[in-house]
DNA sequence: AATGGGACCTGCGCGC
DNA sequence: TGCGCGCAGGTCCCAT
């Protein structure tokens, strides 16, 4: 579930607790969490290291170390980093100097650590599209010109603009009044430009109150983010339309559950 | 190129 | 009460 602004708060949250901390101890509950290296080599190779900074680039963190390298960190569906950890369902845990841990909980064993060299170089960091902030109108128009796709999935494709997931798509679109199954090139130029300015608003707000805690979402702290009260579709299936009050649908589109207003979205 | 399905996982809520 | 099933979704991978 976390997704573009769960992330930032995460990296919001983490940089200021744990920039500048050296990690002393790495504790592997289950490796398969582990991509790359070996879990033996990745313990090696962390211990004694300092967390200089932490990045984010779509719905992956990024920790550097004062090594050179970094610890590229995607929470998946259920992945959490908490501080200071309590290690009760802990899958890694990172002990650091002041003798405190920075758990990484991650209940589906979905989440990917991996450390490596150049962050930038990975195969899915590479494979990514434009942030949402970074796209100008111009830019945007001419990206959906070119794709015949439904736009629900197209804005869940990381390669065409990342960061989105499936719970801000639904409430992108809704607050455009845009349909899901929409194609892309079918949108005119004013419904490019709102709901290009509704994904930027989305998000923005959604980073604001400290992302949406759907399922295992947490903040580095443990606590929840409250954007969830904010949301108009997103698993409203059933009932009425906030500004309407047509009952709102859920299709499939693309393995995904899909919520709208027949009435409010053309 | 686009689309659909399965795989990876676990916990939850539902119906019987 | 208890069991089994489907569903939740980020991403990759394969097939059509």
């Amino acid at each position: 579930m976390p997704e573009l602004p769960e992330v930032e708060t995460i990296k919001r949250d983490l940089e200021k607790v744990i920039a500048g901390k050296k990690i002393t101890k790495v504790c592997v509950h289950n490796a398969a969490v582990i991509k790359e290296p070996s879990a033996a080599e990745f313990k090696k190779k962390l211990v004694g290291r300092t967390i200089k900074r932490v990045l984010r680039r779509a719905k992956v963190l990024i920790l550097e170390l004062s090594s050179g390298k970094a610890l590229a960190v995607h929470l998946k569906m259920t992945g959490q980093l908490v501080y200071p950890g309590n290690s009760s369902k802990s899958r890694v845990s990172f002990y650091l100097d002041n003798g405190k841990s920075l758990d990484f909980n991650d209940q589906r064993i979905f989440g990917e650590l991996r450390l490596v060299d150049d962050w930038k170089k990975l195969k899915f960091i590479r494979a990514l599209g434009p942030e949402p902030f970074d796209i100008t109108l111009e830019q945007f128009k001419e990206m959906l010109r070119l794709k015949k796709t439904k736009i629900k999935p197209l804005l869940l494709d990381q390669s065409f603009i990342s960061g989105i997931g499936n719970l801000y798509a639904a409430e992108c679109l809704f607050r455009s009044r845009i349909r899901p199954e929409r194609p892309a090139n079918s949108l005119s130029e004013k419904e490019a430009g709102l709901l290009l300015k509704e994904i930027k608003a989305v998000l923005k707000e959604a980073i604001h109150y400290g992302g949406s805690s759907i399922d295992d979402y947490v903040r580095v702290s443990g606590k929840p983010g409250s954007y969830a009260q904010y949301h108009k579709v997103y698993a409203r299936q059933g009932k009425p339309c906030l500004v309407c009050k047509t009952r709102i649908h859920k299709i499939t589109m693309g393995g995904r559950g899909t919520c709208f207003c027949p009435k409010c979205q053309k």
